[in-house]
DNA sequence: ATTAGGG
DNA sequence: CCCTAAT
């Protein structure tokens, strides 16, 4: 099996070779070629390595090791799991708790995320590999119920976090990650290597696009059909291996799409799912980091216009260049978009340099339309009750005006989630709880009903809170009439005091 | 460098 | 979320 496994990727390169010269024949792009190259390579170790872990464990290690750059398989184990995650769907009950759980699940899943991205290419196959042992764990203990699991990460990362949460470095990281993968890997044990196998057809279809089978392609659609429990945001390898098959066949496109739809409209809960993607898409959430910023617009809009491609050409045939191209670009860009806005970026800064160029010269053209649009508002990241819990938790403590330290000490792990965001999310729980004044007649009660995915509990610190703190001016309005004695009533008492000290010390001399 | 406020 | 002004 190895040396199958090997000869075969061989074979694989060999492809590829011949595929960059065509495409340099064509395009003439020698980025773009290596990219090819790059991209078709990536795909077969990708298999290699994962079926090897899988399948023997740590006997492949070295060939894992050999790989530039699996970061695209790493990718795709996490969607694996982010889409098992959403296909464990839950009952209304468990609703809060299980998303509390995925909350803390997809913090460790980040964590992996930037642990990687920060180290960069080596570590990312240390964090693939672990990964992937993890994943063997996981198998042999068979379907473990990971009930227990998740609840404990998720009571860890929730409640615990001011201490345990915060000051575990790198080493908690992996513990918790360790934790994590397993659990998700549990769920969906079967599904995972059902994804495998599919990528690496999916991939292989690809590689083959210069002698295209229409077996292959067809295998490639059917394949990528069960892809669709992942987002599509997610995947823009997925949608250029779909883009080249149409551009081969527009009725296997067609065909795909129906898929696609069909699979779309069984599946039950995105919420999930747009948490997942959205965890990985703001992985990279850059405000130390510009260029990690930059680059992950551009990598949104080559996704959106992706997805454009993909729609369009089912229907017309396209010349595969293009999709190809965009593939690629989305691939290596996939990639890096993983990197962390962590301050320090040396492997990845390198990348930074490179990526964005071979990108920008790309979708320069089609994407500015897109990007005048609305670049704000790249990446909403949903806030979850732990997280909502934890901000509570933390104003309480530290006061409400202490954004950054809350942002330290207990969103340490988040990467995203700056202070301002933060604030941010505090002034909307104080406009959900209701107790930002009413000045405004009319439009109050609108609020009551409208969304209310916040328990009663939360409700009740925030409005507590709210009196307290003097976040958007002296908004003691009805709420201070109605009980002004408040202040010594506060049932969460420690903390509030705390609180009441700090937010009064602010509030006294204003 | 942080925060408040507004878009 | 993002940006800007004020501190």
């Amino acid at each position: 099996m190895d040396k199958e496994a090997h000869l075969h990727k061989k074979v694989a390169n060999m492809k590829c070779q011949r595929a960059k010269k065509d495409e340099t024949s064509i395009s003439a792009l020698e980025d773009e070629a290596i990219a090819v190259e790059h991209l078709l390579a990536e795909p077969k170790n990708e298999h290699v390595s994962v079926d090897g872990v899988l399948s023997f464990g740590e006997e492949n290690l070295g060939k894992c090791l050999q790989i530039e750059d699996f970061s695209c398989g790493f990718d795709y184990g996490l969607t694996s799991n982010s889409g098992g995650l959403d296909s464990n769907t839950t009952q209304e009950g468990e609703e809060e708790l299980q998303l509390d759980v995925l909350d803390g699940l997809l913090d460790e899943v980040e964590e992996v995320d930037d642990l990687e991205a920060t180290n960069g290419l080596s570590n990312a196959c240390e964090d693939f590999l672990l990964d992937m042992e993890f994943a063997e764990k996981a198998f042999k203990l068979d379907y473990g119920p990971s009930e227990g699991s998740y609840l404990g990460n998720s009571s860890s990362e929730s409640q615990s976090s001011g201490l345990s949460g915060s000051s575990n470095g790198a080493v908690g990281i992996s513990e918790s990650s360790a934790a994590t993968i397993p659990g998700s890997e549990c769920k969906n044990d079967a599904l995972d290597k059902t994804v495998t196998c599919q990528l690496h057809g999916g991939l292989r279809s690809k590689c083959g696009c210069q002698t295209p089978a229409e077996d292959s392609i067809h295998t490639a659609s059917l394949e990528l059909g069960k892809f669709d429990d992942l987002d599509n945001d997610e995947n823009p390898l997925i949608y250029g291996i779909l883009s080249t098959g149409s551009g081969k066949r527009s009725l296997e496109a067609s065909r795909i799409g129906a898929l696609l739809r069909e699979k779309r409209s069984r599946k039950p809960t995105r919420r999930y799912i747009e948490e997942v993607s959205d965890k990985k898409s703001k992985s990279l959430k850059g405000r130390e980091n510009y260029s990690a910023a930059a680059k992950r617009d551009t990598i949104m809009k080559v996704r959106s216009r992706n997805e454009h491609n993909m729609r369009r050409e089912a229907l017309t045939v396209v010349p595969e260049e293009k999709p190809l191209r965009e593939t690629i670009q989305s691939l290596s860009q996939f990639r890096v978009r993983r990197g962390r806005p962590k301050k320090q970026a040396p492997i990845l800064g390198l990348e930074s340099d490179k990526e964005p160029l071979s990108s920008e010269s790309e979708d320069d053209r089609v994407t500015k339309k897109r990007s005048k649009k609305h670049d704000r508002r790249k990446h909403q990241r949903m806030w979850t009750p732990s997280e909502v819990i934890k901000l509570v938790d933390g104003i309480s403590e530290y006061g409400v005006g202490r954004w950054t330290d809350i942002k330290r000490l207990l969103f340490s792990t988040s990467a995203y989630r700056t202070p301002i965001d933060l604030r941010d999310k505090w002034r909307n729980l104080l406009r959900a709880s209701g107790a930002e004044k009413p000045s405004k007649k009319g439009v109050e009660q609108k609020q009551e009903h409208t969304l209310r995915p916040l328990p009663n509990s939360l409700l009740r610190r925030v409005r507590e809170l709210a009196k307290i703190h003097p976040y958007p001016r002296v908004r003691i309005s009805k709420k201070s009439q109605v009980a002004p004695a408040i202040l010594p009533s506060a049932s969460k008492g420690g903390a509030l005091s705390s609180l009441g000290g700090r937010s009064v010390r602010r509030k006294n001399f204003t």
